[in-house]
Formats: structure tokens, C-alpha cells, sequence
DNA sequence: GACACATGTCACTGATTGGTGATATTAACT
DNA sequence: AGTTAATATCACCAATCAGTGACATGTGTC
């Protein structure tokens, strides 16, 4: 009799990087529940050993995914694309702009709404990194357009809020289709948030 | 040998009871992720068999302690204790006080936040009872205090928009500190956000 | 008292979980 | 070729989970 399978590869590196990219199919397809040690190394086809002998453990596996991925848009990406464009732009735009990218944004990372959603139930490494990641994007973010010489009032608390309620929304349009009234799931519905935010903005700078 | 203990007593409403506020306990005490039928029923000291005989499973018991509880504010409490005076407020303050009043009845409730949290996550029975409660009361104080001669944009949108920027800040703010630069455990925190409302609200009220 | 029924306890199954120690296979180096 | 270390597999553990059937105990009725 021969050894008709050679087909394992011994390479640590390849392994790594299965069993991290399992970690993201996991998350995609069944959410933060479906992430177990078990579960994991079977959808990398590897045994779950390795997750301790090359992680660590699961923490240490879903930290270091969380370092891999890009579920968080960059400066660039809020800023639709052009900064030198964006820069150039009236207050108002940038702000609207800004929400509307960042809507966008998200709506096109499922992975990333699946760890949202997981920050609201405990930290852990990925949690963690993701919210590393976010505040320094967004400070960096606010601190490169937005001068506090053109601002009377305590704009980053009025845009925190506003993408609070945005990410809150865009979370829950994956379960639900109605919030207060609103369709979460057409774009009608969307449509309206939209006006919504640039409504408050629009007001706000114009309020005095 | 006597029997010395007798305490059990034999009353399927109590026990039911028990189970219903085991589940509140547990959700508190651990998240939604403690909810099973083994935890439940240990915490209620009684048999998990009776879970499946009373409510056919946890699913209905879990719906049943949805219909028990008061984890929604109520239209007066939204209002703020007086629906006559509250009535009575010129638009703008309705509308802040409303933010405001919503924002301390989700700060005490912390079985609410863990429900909201699960939300994001599955729906079952609870989380369905809860939308259902939301939606209704939020329609009713909507409709019962702000008539649409008054309004002249989507106030609606603007103030789930907020309404839900609200949540999940609240929400987050149970594990983590800060979010975008807000300090979401001080009261200095709270108040940049409070102010943000207002300038919200007026801005929007004032802009035409 | 005898019976039926409601209520509650117990003991078990089979599946799945996180975690570990011993062993097999392969690659690299001498 | 022979030795060593890295890499991966396997077999198992104890704990926990949801769910069920058999049994015990109490309550109410005739």
C-alpha cells in the first residue's frame, strides 16, 4: 500500500493564515457565535491544536485577525476618494459627505457590522483593535478637515452622536426592517435618514 | 426518619414566576449569553423540565418574560412624569427634553441595554416583544404631542436618527470609555452629548 | 379511602465545547 | 544516512449543553 495523500503542506505560515481567515468566513456566515476553537480550526480544515500552539489560543487568534483585516475605512475612503478635492470643499459638504461615505462605508463591510455588533456584548483582542483603529482614524480624520477656527460649537460631539445613530441603524437593518417607523431595509427609508443628517447639519451651521 | 423538609410547595404559578424572573436575574447578572435552560432553571431552583412543560421550551419563556416586564419607558415617563405640562412646552423644549428623558430611561434599565444588545445580535421572542413595545410607544408619543402642522421636515428621521445615536452610545458604553473622543462614563461626557441634542434641535428648528 | 391528575425530581442521552498529552510525519541540517 | 526539531494528527478529558422518559410526591375529587 502507498501513501496515495501528500497533500498537507507543512508551513506554518500557510496554517496561520488559514486558520485567520477562517476566523473572517466564521464571522461572516454565522456571526460572533460561531467563533469557537471547534468550529474555527474545522473551517480551516486544520486541527484546533494549532490555534494554541501558533496563538496562543483563540484570543490570541482573533487578535491577530483583527490586525489582517481591513474592516475599517481610511481617511481616504471618508473622504470619498480625493482629499485634496475634499479639503477643498464648503463645511457643509465636507460634513454631509462625510456621513454619507461613512454609510456607505459600513453597509459594504459585514464583517465589520458583525464585530460591532460583538463590541456590544464583550470586548476581547478583535473588539479591542477594532476600536483602536476607529479612534485613531476618525480623530485623525476630524483633525485634518476640520479646523476649529470655522466651528462655534462642539462639532465632534454633534458628528459622534449622529454616527452612533448611523452605525446603531445600519447594525440593526441586518435583523429588523422597521426602527420607529422607518424602513431600514429600502432605500426610501435610507433616503430620509439622509435628508435627516443634512438637515442637522444644514441647521446647525446655520443657526446663528 | 422524618421528612423534615417540606418546603416545596406545589404551585405552578410560582414556579413559572420563578423561571420568568430567573431569566430578568440572569440577563442582568450575565448577558444574554448566560440565557439557557440549564442556567435559568438552576437560578430559579427548580427542574429545567419544567421550562419545556410550562413554555414549551425557552423560547416561550423567554417571550413570557417579555410580556412581564417594564424594560420600555412608558409615554409618561418620556414626557416626563406630566403629560399636561409636558404638552404644553413650546416645540423646542419638547423635543430636548424628550432626548434627555429617553437617555436616563435607558440608563436605568440595564436589563433593557442587555436586551438591546442581543438585538444586534438574534431575534427571539424577547427581542421581538421589546421591538413591538418600542415601536408602538414611540408612534403613540410621536403622534400624541407632536402634530405635523408644526413641523416642517421629517422630524421623524431626525429624531430616530438621534434617538438611536442615543442608544448605542449607551450601550457601549457599558465595556468601553471613550468612543470618538467622547468620554462616555463621566458626566462631562454625557453633558457635551446633551448639549449636541440641543444644538440639534435648534439648529433644526431655527434654520428656516 | 381510592383514584386521577397536576406538579416536581431524577437520571440519563447524545452532541458539543475548550483544552491537553502522546504520537506520527515531514523538513532541515550534519 | 542519521539526528533533531518543526509541524501536524489523533485520541482523549471533563464540563456543559438541550432535551426526554421514568418515576415520585403532592392535591383534589368522587
Amino acid at each position: 500500500m502507498v501513501k496515495t495523500q501528500q497533500l498537507k503542506i507543512r508551513d506554518k505560515n500557510i496554517t496561520c493564515r488559514r486558520l485567520i481567515s477562517a476566523v473572517g468566513s466564521i464571522l461572516a456566515k454565522k456571526g460572533f457565535k460561531g467563533v469557537g476553537v471547534n468550529a474555527v480550526a474545522r473551517e480551516a480544515g486544520v486541527d484546533k491544536v494549532l490555534i494554541y500552539r501558533y496563538f496562543g489560543g483563540l484570543e490570541g487568534l482573533i487578535a491577530a485577525f483583527g490586525k489582517e483585516g481591513d474592516f475599517w475605512p481610511s481617511a481616504l475612503e471618508l473622504a470619498g476618494g480625493d482629499l485634496q478635492k475634499f479639503s477643498q470643499m464648503p463645511l457643509e459638504e465636507r460634513l454631509s459627505r462625510f456621513g454619507s461615505n461613512y454609510f456607505q462605508a459600513l453597509k459594504k463591510r459585514p464583517v465589520t457590522l458583525a464585530v460591532m455588533a460583538w463590541e456590544m456584548i464583550e470586548p476581547n483582542g478583535l473588539t479591542e483593535e477594532l476600536e483602536r483603529v476607529r479612534e485613531e482614524s476618525i480623530m485623525e480624520f476630524f483633525k485634518m478637515f476640520f479646523t476649529k477656527d470655522e466651528i462655534h460649537f462642539d462639532l465632534q460631539a454633534v458628528m459622534m452622536l449622529i454616527g452612533a445613530g448611523i452605525s446603531y441603524l445600519v447594525i440593526r437593518s441586518k435583523h429588523i426592517d422597521f426602527y420607529g417607523g422607518l424602513e431600514l431595509n429600502s432605500d426610501q427609508g435610507w433616503e430620509r435618514l439622509e435628508d435627516a443628517f443634512e438637515n442637522i447639519i444644514r441647521g446647525i451651521l446655520n443657526s446663528r
